[in-house]
Order: structure tokens, then C-alpha cells, then sequence
DNA sequence: GACCAGGAATTGG
DNA sequence: CCAATTCATGGT
């Protein structure tokens, strides 16, 4: 079961990190689970990992880009400690150890999430692979088929795209992928979170949630908090008696709660209502 | 055929 | 400005 490649194939040390947790957490969504290894695509690029406690092995990608793509340079120990506070966040962080926030492509991340309003993570899935597959580029790595995830400009065939079920999403995914490029993405990431947010909301089915997913995912701006129904549930519960509030408002209480590392706690909250499953 | 799924856009006060 | 309503689709 061990691949006799592990010892030549590159690896790091990795300490407060799970792949499992963090792949799972419904922040990204091109990958599968293939004999103990993530065979992982991101745009143009194809790679498969493996944890073996403290160890991370992997193919396809260099140790500087496995490092950038799971945020492993991020001190964690200091994340760890400043949400320790809270009781709730807490108690996540010991079921859940080791979850991160992903550094995605902001375009690929962009389509997800638009895909991502009134559906689920496994259709999304089928949505994101379909795409690909339509028009993306196909990839043979380590005798599998993968397709590359095309770049922005490239989803503009309105037949190919109904093709692959996103139904009257597909406007919006039409409509986003003729007014950006990853020039446009790249000055984003220059501006303050709530400039961005603005230039986001600016696009068609890109309201304030999905605005807050690319932020937090693909564009590094941890103090973004994206509130769906989980975690309107998950707030509501723990934090407001049961009281409801407004989705606006959520997103307000959580950034005013937790500041810069608000998008921790929402990554958190956001794993542990939805596995719970109260 | 109802019911649900990680919302967005529009309208009415 | 805020809340309520409408829109809209594939999977089970």
C-alpha cells in the first residue's frame, strides 16, 4: 500500500494541519480520493497528496506551491491561541485540528461559489468537473484522466455550458466570465477586503455571501465572513439564543466578534454545524 | 410531486 | 435603508 515513490517523491513537515478536515470543509471543490492519495486540480495544474501524520507527500507540485495552496506558512499557533477565547470556536478546533483555509484560484473559486447558490457540495462537484471537462483541457497524471479548469473568457458556449445542469446559473457564470481576467482578480487582492467585496458584488449572482466566500478562499482576506444557511443556524444557536438576525447582520456580528480572523471562526463554525448535523 | 439545496435580485414600506 | 417577496433548477 505504501508507494515505494514516497521516499524519492518530495514531502514536508507540516504541525496543526489535516488534509482531510480542510479538503472537506466545502471550501474547494475539484478534487477526489483515489487509493489514500487527494489527486487535486487547480486551473492548469494536476497533483496528488497523502498525510502521514506530521508528513505530507506529494506529485505534481513543488513544495513552495503546497505550502502557498494549504496556508502553510500561516502561523497557526497564534490563530489557534487568540480564537482559544471563545468557548464555542474552542471546541471546533479540538474536534476539527488542523482545518485551514485553502489559497485558491480566485476565477476557479469565483465559479464554484456561483454554482454554489440554492445547491450542495456534491452537485457542485458535478458542476465544476462537467465544466472542466467541456472546456478545460484534458491531462493524463500518473495514468489518470483529469481536465484542467479553463481560464476566464473560456466558458462562452451557453449550449456546452447547459450541459452541465447549472440551470439558471448559468447567466450569471456566462455573464462574470465575459467581464474578468486574471489581471482583474490580481488587483483585487491589492485593494482592502471591503473594496474588493464592492467590485465583486459588482457582478452578476455575486451577492454579499459568494462575494465573501472569494474573498476568504482565493483573495486572503481572512477577516471576510460568508453566512449560508449553516451558518445562520450555527450563530443563531450559540451565539443569539435563538434569536434570528438578518444575513447582513450576521456577517457584521461575526467580523465585529473575531476581526481579522473571523473567516477562521466561520470555517469552523461552518465544519462543525454541518457535520453535527443538530 | 413535494421538498430541499452553502442566494441573488427586486420590490414595497 | 431594511424586510419581505420573487426568481429559478436539478436531484432525490
Amino acid at each position: 500500500m505504501h508507494d515505494k515513490k514516497s521516499a524519492l517523491m518530495p514531502s514536508l513537515s507540516c504541525t496543526d494541519f489535516n488534509l482531510s478536515h480542510t479538503l472537506d470543509s466545502g471550501q474547494f471543490f475539484r478534487y477526489i480520493l483515489h487509493d489514500s492519495w487527494y489527486y487535486i486540480v487547480t486551473r492548469g495544474k494536476v497533483f496528488c497528496i497523502r498525510q502521514e501524520g506530521n508528513k505530507l507527500f506529494f506529485d505534481g507540485a513543488s513544495p513552495k506551491f503546497v505550502r502557498h495552496f494549504f496556508a502553510l506558512d500561516e502561523n497557526y499557533a497564534r490563530i489557534k491561541r487568540a480564537l482559544q477565547h471563545d468557548a464555542v470556536i474552542a471546541y471546533a478546533m479540538k474536534k476539527y485540528p488542523g482545518l485551514r483555509l485553502i489559497n485558491q484560484d480566485p476565477w476557479e473559486c469565483t465559479v464554484g461559489f456561483l454554482c454554489s447558490q440554492m445547491s450542495n457540495i456534491k452537485k457542485i462537484k458535478g458542476n465544476m468537473d462537467c465544466i472542466a471537462a467541456l472546456f478545460g483541457t484534458p491531462v493524463v497524471f500518473r495514468g489518470k484522466a483529469f481536465f484542467t479548469f479553463p481560464s476566464p473568457g473560456e466558458i462562452d458556449d451557453a449550449a456546452k455550458l447547459k450541459k452541465c445542469a447549472v440551470g439558471f446559473r448559468a447567466k450569471y457564470i456566462l455573464g462574470v466570465n465575459a467581464r474578468v481576467d486574471d489581471k482583474w482578480f490580481a488587483r483585487l487582492r491589492a485593494m482592502p477586503y471591503e473594496k474588493a467585496k464592492e467590485e465583486l458584488m459588482e457582478l452578476p449572482g455575486i451577492g454579499e455571501k459568494v462575494a465573501d466566500c472569494i474573498s476568504l478562499f482565493s483573495l486572503g482576506f481572512t477577516e471576510a465572513f460568508p453566512v449560508d444557511v449553516w451558518m445562520e443556524r450555527a450563530v443563531k444557536e450559540t451565539y443569539l439564543k435563538g434569536k434570528k438576525l438578518p444575513l447582513k447582520k450576521l456577517a457584521a456580528f461575526g467580523r465585529k466578534q473575531w476581526g481579522p480572523l473571523a473567516g477562521y471562526a466561520q470555517q469552523y463554525l461552518y465544519h462543525w454545524r454541518r457535520l453535527h448535523n443538530k
